[in-house]
DNA sequence: AGCGAATGGGGTAATTAGGGTC
DNA sequence: TCTGTCCTAATTACCCCATTCG
């Protein structure tokens, strides 16, 4: 099949969104509620997040997205 | 009216879908099961998935499709 | 016909969501 | 105000092997 060029934007799960700050994973889903990081959800309700905006608070360098 | 002439669909196997959203293949097929996510089958029983479904699962926003 | 990769089944661990509390 | 922890239920990930896809 053919492999499109994939407009996506790289996704994070919970845990390792925690492990890149050294906190819980429950303090990131906190972030998450309040508005501070923005997530997908899957279709069971778990959340995924934008490796792009987490990088980019992690360095305060806006970082390059694929898409 | 604007009548739509059946474009045909872009299809997604399993392991693309899983990719979006950042999870594992098996989880897209229990999606599938539990109706979640709509699918059509191969002549051999494997699982194909509408990427304007899929799209739009993923952002919460319609896509337009190529018609 | 053969081959590598992917998928569908099952089962069982590991994560996550959500609320509550400290 | 912010974070880590405890708890239960739900969701997801990883293991096997037979079959299908390209």
């Amino acid at each position: 099949m053919t492999v499109k060029p994939a407009p996506t934007e790289n996704l994070l799960t919970p845990s390792e969104v925690a492990t890149l700050f050294r906190v819980d994973p429950k303090t990131v889903t906190r972030w998450a509620k309040s508005g501070k990081l923005s997530s997908i959800r899957t279709l069971g309700g778990h959340r995924r997040y934008l490796e792009s905006e987490v990088r980019e608070l992690l360095t305060g360098v806006p970082q390059q997205r694929s898409e």
